[in-house]
DNA sequence: TTGGCACCACTTTTT
DNA sequence: GTGGTGCCAA
């Protein structure tokens, strides 16, 4: 046998726990895994396809495996490629989404959709929104568009349509969503667009609608594995449902304590009641965690108890004990950041770890701001995961809209955005603009087609816009249409090129000299460096290809390994992944749980699990920190440290300020130093205090309180304070006796 | 019609 | 500290 051949049956258990071979060797039936983290799921699901295809003559080709983003996907091909070798290239491996999308566009016109549709991401869904409102006359101040959009978001993940939606209404907010949401699926459609939730809405459709063609999908998929089930919403359990259909060889895993996407209709109870659905299934739990130094398990295995809403089990290690787990206070996110910096530097240094080694987790995306500067200070290698995407950038969402017009000259949110972004939109104002609209709304026919027509192009009556305009638009739609015909005919880095000389967008970068707007062309030159990697696709396809893999990538799906930089990324987006050391920061009441959360008791438990997948995420050290006090809206306030904090068992922390930590009415206040501040000395009570901003006083009558204001008056002090219970009270220090805490 | 300026509300988390 | 919106003057 050479080296390079497959592994045998003996080759794919060794190694492999109990548990963990009954997961991959349970072939015949439905199969339940619940996957503890870092109990080696991955490795499961990797063997048991190689098991599969090696121990059952099961052909690649027909085995689906749906991940939670394209990293997971890929990750989970090069390890099969080195457990099956080539055959690892047959396997359907993606996301739900990717996958819906290779399904939809191979079949969407037999349910009536135009298989070129655009991918509308969530910045254009809340646009099409903002202009449905504007069209309804409703005052986007009153009616916020973005939560109008998360309801509609969560119908269409229920397979509810505008229609049974009206139905259901129980508010008088309600009844005005149920007037946009019609609306808003008009508009996509003449923008010939799908929105994320139509991708799995519409191939569901399809399955329902056209039974041979998902006969054709059960008959090519026989073997289902999902990912992270306990994220699937109700649209995706009803797809692997259909898809499983008849055959039942659905595997899915997960973990409910992992369960972190409640928020985008993600339904726990697809994994909880995944046995009243396949009755024989088999369930399989992996519970020995192989990640994390047992400190670190019992930390997440305690904080997790806590929550009520919970299937009971245990999270167990036989790893050593390891370092204890830190926990740091800091004076303000600025302090936190810097103590952050120098840890790493710190243990960069000692040669105990590498800069990749290293990774730190936020609730929020903003949080990161504080971290990169300190970062951009100290010259510290790092990468952003996720954030503040490349794609969300002003410059290249201007650039990708012309590329997206070109693919798609019926999407209208593009042609507006080309319009009123680029020169070729110069002297076309909103009059015009109006004018357009209506004649699209009365025809019903797109923003383009009305240009065409003001220019000359239909045989329909033209809108009525003056001729200065009207020789605006000839040109407008000229250059449009000169693009589009070249766009199946040039490579695609030359394509752009064209396109941004001749709509004008590369002109207003090139005439300015200002430093940001160089900043903006070397960002859009970037995009032209990923275009050039769709070169060598064929013509027609390369465009749309790349449209598409820029919408559906993942946060995580911009993470790059392998360089040795320290990686910031949110707890959501960390799901999955694993670091030697982790910082796990803003531990705040209102951060985590965050402030949105926190009159829900499903909503905290959800903060909850948030806080133990950022725990878990860490190998061999563990730091959380929290703020004194943090900015806000650009305005400093006070914090106080997360609940969720003290449910770590005093005997694996390692901070001798969590010794000083005690509760008091639900809220848990902080240690006395603030970061690197020493801590105050013990002021004796009969003498008249020095007071600073920050201090927790003790008023006899107002009860506990922070000082916020100081203002120094003859010897005097004229505090502003505020009290926990009685609001905020102007006192003198001389004649106030407060207590220093 | 455009561009500049002032004001505003806002910031969870993401395929 | 940001980004989007609205008003006004040219």
């Amino acid at each position: 046998m050479q080296p390079q051949s497959h592994e045998t049956r003996v080759d794919i258990l060794k190694g492999l726990n109990d548990a963990q071979q009954r997961a991959v060797t349970t072939t015949d039936g439905p199969v339940l895994i619940v996957a503890g983290p870092g109990s080696g799921k991955t490795r499961v699901l990797t063997h048991r396809v190689a098991y599969l295809i090696e121990e059952h003559g099961v052909s690649p080709w027909h085995i689906l495996a749906v991940t939670f983003t394209n990293k997971a996907a890929r990750q989970m091909y090069d390890r099969l490629e080195r457990l099956v070798g080539d055959d690892a290239r047959k396997l359907t491996v993606g996301t739900f989404h990717a996958t819906c999308v290779k399904i939809l566009r191979r079949n969407a016109h037999l349910i009536g959709i135009d298989p070129r549709f655009t991918i509308y991401d969530d910045a254009d869904q809340l646009e099409v929104v903002r202009r449905t409102l504007k069209d309804e006359n409703l005052d986007p101040k009153h009616f916020a568009p973005r939560p109008i959009l998360s309801r509609i978001s969560a119908a269409k993940s229920r397979f509810i349509g505008p229609d049974e939606f009206a139905q259901q209404t129980g508010s008088y907010w309600e009844e005005v969503v149920a007037r946009i949401y019609p609306r808003y699926r008009d508009v996509l459609r003449q923008n010939r667009a799908l929105d994320f939730d139509d991708l799995l809405g519409e191939a569901l459709r399809l399955f329902d609608e056209q039974p041979e063609v998902l006969e054709r999908y059960q008959d090519f998929y026989r073997y289902t594995l999902v990912d992270e089930y306990q994220d699937t919403n109700h649209v995706q359990y009803r797809l692997v449902k259909a898809l499983s259909e008849g055959r039942r060889n659905i595997c899915v895993v997960g973990d409910p304590d992992q369960s972190i996407y409640g928020w985008r209709q993600a339904d726990i109870r697809n994994i909880l009641e995944f046995k009243r659905d396949y009755p024989d299934a088999v369930e399989i739990h992996l519970e020995l965690n192989y990640r994390s130094t047992s400190s670190i398990v019992s930390a997440a295995d305690n904080v997790i108890r806590a929550n009520r809403q919970r299937i009971e089990r245990e999270l167990r290690t036989e790893n050593d004990l390891g370092e204890k787990i830190r926990i740091h206070e800091a004076y303000d996110e600025t302090q936190e950041a810097s103590f952050v910096v120098n840890e790493i530097r710190r243990l960069v240094s000692s040669g105990e770890v590498r800069f990749q080694d290293c990774a730190i987790m936020y609730r929020t995306n903003a949080q990161s701001r504080a971290l990169e500067e300190a970062f951009v200070r100290s010259e510290l290698p790092y990468q952003i995961v996720g954030g503040t995407r490349f794609y969300d950038r002003r410059e290249i969402k201007d650039a990708m809209s012309i590329l997206r017009l070109i693919a798609n000259p019926q999407d209208a949110i593009s042609l507006m955005r080309v319009l009123s972004n680029t020169q070729l939109g110069k002297g076309i104002g909103a009059r015009t603009l109006d004018l357009l609209n209506g004649w699209a709304a009365l025809h019903e026919r797109s923003l383009f087609d009305a240009i065409a027509s003001a220019a000359g192009q239909s045989h329909l009556p033209p809108p009525e816009v003056n001729n200065r305009a009207a020789n605006l638009l000839h040109a407008v739609h000229q250059t449009i249409q000169r693009l589009i015909d070249q766009s199946a005919q040039v490579q695609l880095s030359k394509l752009f090129d064209i396109a941004i000389e001749e709509t004008g967008f590369a002109q207003q970068f090139r005439e300015s000299g200002d430093p940001e707007m160089i900043e903006r062309w070397e960002n859009v030159l970037q995009l032209r460096g990923v275009l050039t990697g769709y070169d060598d696709l064929r013509e027609d396809i390369a465009l749309e290809t790349f449209l598409e893999e820029s919408t559906l990538v993942a946060g995580q799906d911009s993470m790059e390994d392998g360089e040795n930089q320290v990686t910031l990324i949110t707890l959501h987006a960390a799901k999955g992944l694993e670091f030697p050391v982790v910082f796990l920061i803003g531990a705040e009441e209102g951060i985590l749980p965050h402030s949105r959360s926190m009159e829900s008791e499903n909503e905290v438990e959800e903060e909850r699990r948030l806080f133990y997948v950022g725990i878990t995420r860490a190998m061999n050290r563990l730091y959380i920190s929290y703020a004194f006090r943090r900015a806000m809206f650009g305005q400093s306030d006070l914090s106080f440290r997360s609940r969720f904090i003290d449910s770590i068992p005093r005997d694996v922390i390692d901070a001798p300020t969590a010794e000083t930590a005690r509760s008091s009415g639900g809220t848990t206040r902080g240690p006395r130093s603030y970061g690197q501040q020493t801590a105050t000395p013990p002021t004796p009570v009969s003498e008249v205090p020095d007071l600073k901003p920050g201090q927790r006083v003790f008023h006899s009558r107002f009860g506990d309180g922070t000082v916020l204001e100081v203002q120094e008056r003859s010897g005097d002090q004229d505090v502003t304070v505020q009290f926990k219970r009685h609001g905020t009270k102007r006192l003198l220090a001389s004649m106030a006796n407060l207590i220093v805490d």
